[in-house]
DNA sequence: AGAGCGAGCGTTTTT
DNA sequence: CGCTCGCTCT
């Protein structure tokens, strides 16, 4: 090769790269690099608010259009000088199109070449959606789903291989329980000797190591009482599940891992169908995840992980963060790449969250740089109790939405606990302020929603004795316990199912007496079948409620008084049926309780809708909000008493915090409180020791003004109002408020009134602000309040 | 079989 | 405080 040519081909390379630079140069140099970097391992700290997201999608848009098109040194044979000088002369202009970077392409894969795991459905609904943005309808093939959906795919398309039936049955964590709960009974164990939620947590933990139920045994370290006992459990209970034709959730996981493991042949064709792996929140994985990226990705090796070790808060479940701290060691040649550029908060934000993450050992170590303006500082309120609390935050609210022009659904508030989501509750309700509530009992965990899954679940699969037993008297059949447990115990000693004993009852002399309403429940189910196959599922779903009798249960409860939620939440059943049926054209009953059994909650937090929303913290990961107040920034709640023991913990609790600052865009308040109420009990705790651990630079401490003495003209008993200088007449001040406000009636000083949360008092002031009047009012009981007409909602008394 | 009542207990949660 | 569970009584 003369050095003309030489000269030529780095000449080359260079526009080449120079073109992809220019054309991603809305990335920054990190995430740019990321983007680039396709082949080999490849690990990405990303710090909160980094561009995480907009990073995926653009690697995985990368790779579908261009492959390995950035690193490639292929020089195409007989390159021109004039080429290359219209390659140079490209990188002039404005806009670089497409078909000019095509033309680079080294060998893009297919998209279902392409693996990309996160970790909810929402996270993968979102990369979907902005993934078929870029790269249009072809995003739809991408294998991009969450652990537990792309296990079950594979485990669907080899069923015999992972040793299941073709229609296995999904349960989960209250499912678990039940069969948890009846093994123990079966061995006659104690709940004061082992609680079934330490059984589950054990037996989890070993499903996340992959041990079976004799790995478990065979390891020397459980052989003491306890570990005996839920070894025993351990077996029992996976039996059971079999029997069932039952996985649970962590099941999904192991036995797909377990089958690539064993079998070859499935393992190579996955690893030769997927060039590219990506995982998202790697922080959060555990041992069998990491295992499935590692057998998955082993092909090519190109696997990237992306993931922030500080904001590795599932560690309670089984999480290693060592995933992500070791993950250079363990897999060779890993490429590390950190983003620290952070998009979404301001300095002092950031500042807070940078000290207080400081203050933990045993990090990757990242700084978040900010890079908007200094912003605001953090307001850390003491107040009272937490009905201060939440009227603290209901009045800023209000506040911040006329000062700032602020929408509801600009707010957030973020919680420890789920119990403190009552005393704020309260307030917003009375208030008037729409709000949304995230937690408590999910849709899809509604007794009533259950009854009617279950029996989808025996029409489908009629080994599902757990499913069978929840429905067998439901509504009310006559059959009771007595009968159900011989039932059991004769598919125990026939060693067939539960169903299946039913349907012969007339030949089983221990049960032959009940054979009539047997035959009735069996009967059924078989019409259900029927209708399953002949009527679309949205059908089956209205026709199972009436033929069970459960909708005629339900109506008779409401002539009882009983609110009709029961009869709404299982007709919104149906709807849920026909909107599955109207996505997917090949709607199966199986697909479909797939379907809700790994998408949880209907309800889930929905952005375009205006209103508050609160939230336990673990909730808004992932999430953020131009403004969010954190109540109950008190030890023992925040960090939690349990917690503070183990450095370990505390140390989980501090990136939940982290987690928690980071939310926040603009603006962000931490309260706490003087005493309160919890579990009906009064706490007094100080003030949680992170929000000492933030710089004072970055905080605003409103402490309470020293007691100030209860003014007695405030009082109901004097009836004397101070009369402030700033009052306006009531005509000064409707002309001030203009048309819109027509509807606000307008009060002046001294005038008596109301508020629905305050109570009565006295106006002091009324001054117009813009379109708004702000009303100084003395109440009686909770002392003076500034309030914004059009929130103040007041009425005259 | 089902109502009624008292004891006990109560992080965080997605799949 | 408010829910669930299990026991007892009808």
């Amino acid at each position: 090769m003369s050095n003309e040519v030489r000269g030529l081909s780095a000449r080359y390379l260079d526009a080449k790269k120079a073109l992809f630079e220019k054309k991603y140069g809305f990335l920054n140099e990190m995430q740019r690099k990321a983007v680039f970097t396709v082949n080999g391992p490849l690990l990405v700290l990303a710090g909160a608010g980094t561009g995480k997201t907009t990073l995926l999608v653009n690697r995985i848009s990368f790779i579908l259009k261009y492959g390995n098109a950035y690193l490639s040194d292929i020089v195409p044979a007989g390159v021109s000088e004039e080429y290359i000088k219209e390659l140079e002369s490209l990188l002039q202009e404005d806009e670089i199109s497409e078909e000019t970077l095509a033309d680079f392409a080294v060998a893009p894969p297919a998209p279902w070449q392409i693996l990309a795991i996160t970790f909810t459905n929402k996270a993968a609904n979102e990369m979907k959606t902005r993934l078929t943005n870029i790269v249009g309808e072809s995003a739809n093939d991408v294998w991009c789903g969450t652990f537990h959906s792309m296990c079950l795919r594979m485990l669907r398309s080899h069923s015999k291989e992972a040793g299941l039936d073709n229609h296995f049955t999904i349960y989960d964590a209250d499912d678990s329980k039940k069969v948890i709960t009846e093994c123990m009974k079966q061995l006659n164990i104690d709940e004061k000797t082992l609680t079934a939620k330490t059984v589950i947590s054990q037996i989890s933990k070993a499903k996340d190591q992959l041990m079976t139920p004799h790995d478990f045994d065979a390891d020397i370290s459980h052989n003491d009482f306890k570990m005996q006992m839920i070894s025993s459990l351990y077996a029992m209970y996976q039996a059971r599940l079999t029997e069932a034709g039952a996985v649970d959730f962590d099941d999904i996981i192991m036995k797909t891992v377990l089958m690539l493991k064993t079998n070859a042949d499935v393992r190579e064709y996955y690893q030769k169908k997927f060039r590219y792996v990506l995982i998202d929140e790697f922080q959060d994985t555990n041992y069998a995840q990491f295992e499935l990226a590692r057998i998955l990705s082993d092909g090519y090796g190109n696997l990237m992980v992306v993931g922030d070790d500080d904001q590795s808060i599932y560690k309670f479940r089984g999480a290693t963060v060592e995933n992500i701290l070791t993950f250079d060691e363990k897999i060779k040649n890993a490429s590390v790449i950190k983003l620290e550029d952070n998009y979404r908060s301001t300095e002092a934000i950031l500042g807070a969250a940078n000290s207080v993450i400081r203050h933990n050992f045993g990090r990757r170590g990242k700084e978040l740089r900010a890079c908007r303006g200094p912003g605001e500082k953090i307001t850390v309120k003491k107040v009272e109790t937490q009905n201060d609390e939440a009227k603290f935050i209901v009045n800023k609210i209000m506040e911040l939405i006329i000062r700032e022009k602020r929408k509801y659904g600009d707010f957030a508030v973020l919680y420890r606990v789920n119990a403190q989501s009552g005393a704020l509750e309260n307030v917003f309700a009375k208030s008037g302020v729409p709000y949304r509530l995230l937690g408590g009992v999910r849709f899809f965990e509604r007794k009533e929603v259950k009854d009617i899954i279950a029996y989808l679940s025996v029409v489908s699969n009629g080994n599902d004795n757990l499913r069978l037993r929840r429905i067998i008297n439901e509504p009310k059949r006559k059959i009771g316990e007595a009968t159900i447990n011989q039932i059991e115990l004769l598919s125990e000693t026939v060693g067939k199912s539960m169903f299946s004993i039913m349907e012969s009852a007339r030949s089983y002399p221990a049960v032959s007496k009940s054979a009539g309403k047997f035959e009735m429940f069996v009967y059924l189910i078989y019409g259900l079948r029927k209708i399953a196959r002949e009527e679309g599922l949205a059908k089956l779903v209205e026709k199972t409620i009436e033929l069970s009798g459960y909708g005629e249960m339900l109506r008779a409860a409401e002539e009882n008084g009983e609110s009709t939620e029961r009869s709404e939440n299982v007709r919104e059943l149906i709807s849920y049926a026909a909107e599955y049926e109207h996505n997917n054209e090949n709607a199966t009953l199986e697909g479909f309780l797939e379907d809700i059994a790994l998408v949880a909650d209907v309800d889930n937090y929905d952005a375009s809708a205006d209103a508050v929303v609160l939230m336990t913290i673990h909730s808004a990961k992932g999430l953020e909000f131009p403004v969010v107040f954190l109540p109950g920034m008190e030890e023992d709640l925040f960090p939690s008493a349990r917690s503070v023991m183990e450095a370990e913990e505390l140390e989980e609790e501090r990136r939940l915090a982290y987690v928690a600052i980071t939310r926040a865009k603009d603006r962000l308040f931490m309260i706490h409180t003087r005493e309160r109420l919890f579990y009906g009990r009064t706490m007094y705790n100080p003030q949680s020791r992170f929000i000492g651990e933030i710089a004072a630079e970055y905080k605003n401490e409103d402490v309470p003004k020293p007691k100030e003495k209860p003014k007695t003209e405030y009082g109901e008993k004097t009836r004397k109002v101070r009369i402030s200088n700033e009052l306006f007449s009531r005509s000064a001040i409707s002309a001030n408020v203009g048309k819109a406000q027509s509807s606000v009636e307008t009060f002046r000083a001294g005038d008596r009134v109301k508020h629905i949360t305050f109570g009565v008092g006295t106006v002091l002031s009324a001054k117009a602000m813009g379109a708004d009047i702000l009303y100084e009012i003395a109440f009686d009981n909770v002392g003076t309040k500034k309030l914004m007409a059009t929130y103040a909602k007041l009425t005259k008394v």
